[in-house]
DNA sequence: AATGAGATCAACCGCGCGTGT
DNA sequence: CACACGCGCGGTTGATCTCAT
């Protein structure tokens, strides 16, 4: 299925591995041309070598606009807990509701806080053990305390998870609903997630691409049209990818309201 | 200043689901 | 109805960064 498994077009060997920016650069300018899916069709058409997979993984984890970067705050810890003590580990669900943040950022977060988290509260519970065996509950972490009871380690096993998401059922329709909702306003959330843009690097990037209009000098320079066996861009090597799109305006293709939005909200 | 431990993040993998033929 | 394909999700791993010793 995926193209590095030899199946169909180019006998290139998929490469793995962190991202050039080269790379970065590319894949933005054909998702915006192409959009977001059929994504082994994008990797084959982008001469990236990359599979299908590994595109999407990329431009939905580093690269989609209007994601948030920096320290999870307070508030969408909160938010993570309480939706993890009804769903469980159901990462993209949850970051659904946390705009600008990844499932991945997410599941990651979860992973190293909980597992301090849990730490913390082994050690509570020795101690309590040791001095007086009656009380059950830590109140220091009152927030915490009843989700991230399950050892983070376990969390990713089967059994924390169902262990925690016992209600799974009972909010089936609730789920339905929500993605049905979120599918339909997706033009609401995107807004959402533009607003939800933290000034940290993401809304300078966004200024700036907005603010280029040379796009088609890139396609010229990859002689998009289809099949690119291109020579990486030449970009510096040490000049953020960010620069280099700047250079080429690569948010203009489609989905034209919903980048409109992000340069709004950019220029504000 | 060197180094080891822990934290964080990006990326990969396998599996399952939805859809088209 | 069965099959193949594309995609998304959850789990895991490995590299890099940060901080304490």
């Amino acid at each position: 299925m995926c193209n590095n498994s030899g199946g169909r077009g180019g006998a290139m060997a998929a490469r793995k591995g962190p991202w050039t920016e080269n790379e970065d650069a590319q894949l933005v300018w054909f998702v915006r041309l192409l959009g977001e899916r059929r994504w082994d069709f994008l990797a084959q058409v982008s001469g990236l070598r990359r599979t299908g997979k590994s595109c999407r993984l990329r431009w939905v984890n580093y690269l989609h606009p209007g994601l948030k970067r920096g320290r999870i705050t307070a508030d969408e810890e909160r938010l993570i807990l309480s939706l993890h003590a009804e769903w469980g580990s159901r990462w993209s669900r949850i970051a659904r509701k946390l705009p600008g943040r990844t499932d991945n950022e997410i599941k990651n977060y979860w992973r190293t806080h909980m597992r301090k988290k849990a730490q913390e509260e082994k050690m509570l519970a020795k101690n309590k053990a040791s001095s007086s065996p009656s009380s059950s509950s830590a109140d220091s972490t009152s927030l915490t305390t009843t989700t991230c009871s399950a050892s983070p380690t376990a969390t990713s096993s089967s059994a924390a998870t169902t262990e925690e998401a016992p209600q799974e059922s009972t909010t089936n329709m609730d789920d339905e609903a929500e993605e049905e909702a979120a599918t339909s306003a997706s033009e609401e959330k995107k807004a959402e997630v533009v607003q939800y843009c933290s000034p940290v690097d993401m809304d300078q990037l966004w200024n700036d691409i907005a603010a280029s209009e040379r796009y088609p000098e890139m396609m010229m320079s990859w002689g998009v049209a289809g099949h690119v066996v291109m020579p990486a861009p030449a970009v510096e090597p040490s000049s953020p990818v960010w620069e280099f799109c700047e250079d080429y305006s690569l948010w203009r293709i489609d989905d034209q309201e919903y980048y409109n939005k992000i340069d709004q909200h950019a220029l504000n």
